[in-house]
RNA sequence: GGCCGGGUAGCUCAGUUGGUAGAGCAGGGGACUGAAAAUCCCCGUGUCGGCGGUUCGAUUCCGUCCCCGGCCA
């Protein structure tokens, strides 16, 4: 069986999962014919290390891993980026003889990639400040009215209050003249046209879940996480509000730089925002049909992934 | 020991001129198309500190006790 027939392998989960550790095992199994591509909107920046829990040097000297340090935190990345990079690199790494493993926990990506996306005009920076300064001054309410006046769908689908798509939403209708909707409508990149395995690496209990997670926020401060986003907040040109600073840990760690409270609170909420995304992930996984929920604990997992059976193309 | 505050949801607190109570946070569930580790939605019964009393009815008023602050001794 050639490489290209394989299924494409994708593992997702919760944070502090244990996924890139059965990734690692994997690769172990497969006698290193395979490569990692990271799905993690985080790990694309550079200098986020210890808060993104990216692999070491160490590990990515021995393992290649694909999506890490790609952009300087000042700019932003996107889930279309993302599709259109891991299509290519998937590609290239087959054509190396070599099997792709997907791993991460950017629920969006995989849905970019695997279901594909619309063809859509990019965000634009300046239609988005136009829209933001309209909304400080009228209120979001106003601005998902207008939305209901060009795209009637959408604004009955997104919630007054959900700034973010309002915002999106009016964006591209600003810049091709049509309706977000109509957009959707239409056939757009695709979905993934070969066979997909769906793994969903969760520890079944919720409270070891809860606990792990505290257990790794912890030893990130003891790995120097806080000295990593105090060296990111004195280069001066980033700021609370980039995408890459809003990640989680990071957020709550600059708040404490900035004086509004204590190492101690900063990390309680630290810990807590690691739980409320942990949550968000799992909703997503548990709503997507196809995922092959594993039990990290359970010895052996990578040999269950292994001899799982190839799923149908979809 | 005396005086003054407080003791109400897991936490911080609001409130009830006497008809058994509600916010924020936490927690749970959900949504998700170029910011997604983002953004947003839904979910609130708890001996209203204990025990007595007054009352048709007390978390609310009265007495008493306990606990936590502060001030005075």
């Amino acid at each position: 069986m050639s490489h290209s027939e394989e299924p494409l392998l994708v593992i997702a989960g919760p944070t502090a999962a244990g996924k890139s550790a059965l990734a690692l095992e994997l690769w172990e199994r497969l006698e290193g014919r395979a490569e990692i591509v990271s799905v993690d909107s985080a790990q694309v920046y550079r200098g986020m290390d210890i808060g993104t829990a990216k692999p070491d040097a160490a590990t990515r000297a021995r393992v290649p891993h694909h999506l890490l340090d790609l952009l300087d935190p000042a700019q932003s990345y996107s889930a279309a980026r993302f599709a259109a990079d891991a299509r290519r690199l998937i590609g290239e790494i087959r054509a190396r003889g070599n099997r792709p493993l997907l791993v991460g926990g950017t629920m969006l990506y995989f849905r970019a990639l695997l279901h594909g996306l619309s063809e859509l005009p990019p965000a634009d920076r300046e239609v988005r400040a136009r829209l933001e300064a309209e909304a400080a001054r009228s209120g979001w309410e106003a601005l998902h009215a207008r939305l209901a006046q060009v795209d009637p769908p959408t604004a009955a689908r997104l919630h007054p209050n959900d700034a973010q798509r309002i915002q999106r939403a009016l964006e591209i209708h600003e810049l091709s003249g049509e309706p977000a909707s109509r957009h959707f409508q239409r056939a757009g990149a695709g979905a993934w046209a070969g066979a997909v395995l769906r793994i969903a690496v969760c520890p079944p209990d919720l409270e070891l879940r809860r606990r792990r997670i505290e257990q790794r926020f912890r030893l990130m401060m003891e790995q120097g996480f806080l000295r990593e986003v105090s060296d990111l907040r004195a280069r001066g040109d980033l700021h609370a509000e980039l995408p890459s600073m809003r990640a989680v840990g990071y957020r709550q760690l600059w708040r404490h730089l900035d004086g509004e409270y204590g190492l101690d609170r900063a990390v309680e909420l630290g810990v807590i925002a690691t739980r409320q995304y942990a949550k968000r992930q799992i909703t997503w996984l548990r709503g997507e049909p196809g995922w092959t929920w594993i039990d990290p604990a359970e010895p052996n997992a990578a040999g269950a992934v292994l001899n799982l059976p190839a799923p149908p193309r979809s």
